[in-house]
DNA sequence: CTCCATACTTGCAAAACGCAAGTGAATGGT
DNA sequence: ACCATTCACTTGCGTTTTGCAAGTATGGAG
C-alpha cells in the first residue's frame, strides 16, 4: 500500500514546519512576502498588524537563517534593505493557499471573496501558478 | 480576471489561521489528532516532544474554544477524557499535507519516505481521502 | 557638516512558557 | 468501606519571549 508504515514519520515534517514558521509573526511575514509583494524592511514594518521593530528584525534574521529569505542592500539607495523569497519560501505557496481556503470556509468574518477559494478549488495548479507569476513580477521590478 | 483586487484581503485568512493554530504546540496537537490517531489526553501528553501538562491543558482548551476539537468523557471509564476532531479541524488536512510535502523537500533530515510526497503529488484528493478514512477508522473505535 | 531617512539595537516591564509539585474526582483492589 | 492509584488538570515560580519606547549606526541629500 502506498501509505504503509504511517505512524511514526509523519510527526517530523510537521515539527520541521513548526520550527521554521510556526509562530504568528512568521505567518504574517510570509504572507506579506508571498502574497502582498512586500520586499523592503519598511514595507513589512508598515503592515496593519503593527509588528515591533525588534521582533521584525529577529524574524527576518531567522528567515534568512532558515533559507526562506535572502537579504539585499538596495544598490540605488544603499541605506535601504530588501529581502527576496527563496525557492524554499515560494514552495510554501500551495500549503499557504490551501490554508487560506480553509480560513475562508471557517472564519465567519473573512474578508476573502468566495472567488478566491473557488478558483483554487477548481484548479489549484493554475491558481498557484498565478501567484508565482505575481512574485516574479514584483521581483522583476527590483534592483539587480 | 479571477484574481482581481488581490492586495488587501489576502492578509486576513492568514491572520485567522495564525490565530487558530499559529504556534508550535498547536501544530503538534493537530498532527497527533489528524495523523497519529491520538484522542486521549494521555496520548497527547505522551508525544515525543514532551509537552508540559499546563500547556497541553491550555492548548486543548483553546482548540475546543476555536471549534477544532470537542471534549468527551469516556463513558466506559469516566476518569478518562478524549477529544475528537471537528469538520473544521479535518478541513485542515489538505493544507497540512501540502505543508508536510514541503517539509520533505526542504528538511534534509526528514524522516518521511519519498512515497508520501509522491502519493500526494500524484493524486492529492486520493491522498486526502485516505487520511480522512484513517480518522474515521480511529473514531469508530471509540466509545459513543 | 548638518539633517533626515532607514534599519536595526537596547532596556525594561509584562506576558507566555516550562518544570515540578499539588489537587480532586473516579476507579480498583481488598 | 477503605485505601492506594490513575487520570486530568492546577498552581507556583523561575526563565524566556514579547512588546513598547528610546537610542544608535550608516547612507545620502543639500
Amino acid at each position: 500500500m502506498a501509505h504503509a508504515s504511517k505512524q511514526h514519520w509523519v510527526g517530523c515534517p510537521v515539527r520541521y514546519a513548526a520550527g521554521v514558521f510556526g509562530d504568528k509573526w512568521s505567518f504574517i511575514l510570509l504572507r506579506d512576502m508571498l502574497l502582498h509583494g512586500k520586499r523592503y524592511y519598511g514595507d513589512f514594518l508598515a503592515s496593519e498588524e503593527k509588528i515591533s521593530t525588534n521582533i521584525l528584525a529577529d524574524r527576518l534574521a531567522k528567515m534568512v537563517e532558515t533559507g526562506m529569505f535572502t537579504r539585499h542592500i538596495d544598490p540605488e539607495k544603499r541605506s535601504k534593505v530588501f529581502y527576496l523569497p527563496t525557492a524554499k519560501a515560494r514552495g510554501l505557496l500551495p500549503a499557504f493557499l490551501a490554508m487560506m481556503v480553509w480560513s475562508t470556509e471557517y472564519d465567519e468574518a473573512t474578508e476573502a471573496p468566495e472567488s478566491f477559494a473557488k478558483a483554487f478549488r477548481d484548479d489549484p495548479k493554475a491558481s498557484i501558478h498565478w501567484y508565482e507569476q505575481q512574485i516574479d513580477r514584483v521581483n522583476a521590478g527590483l534592483p539587480a
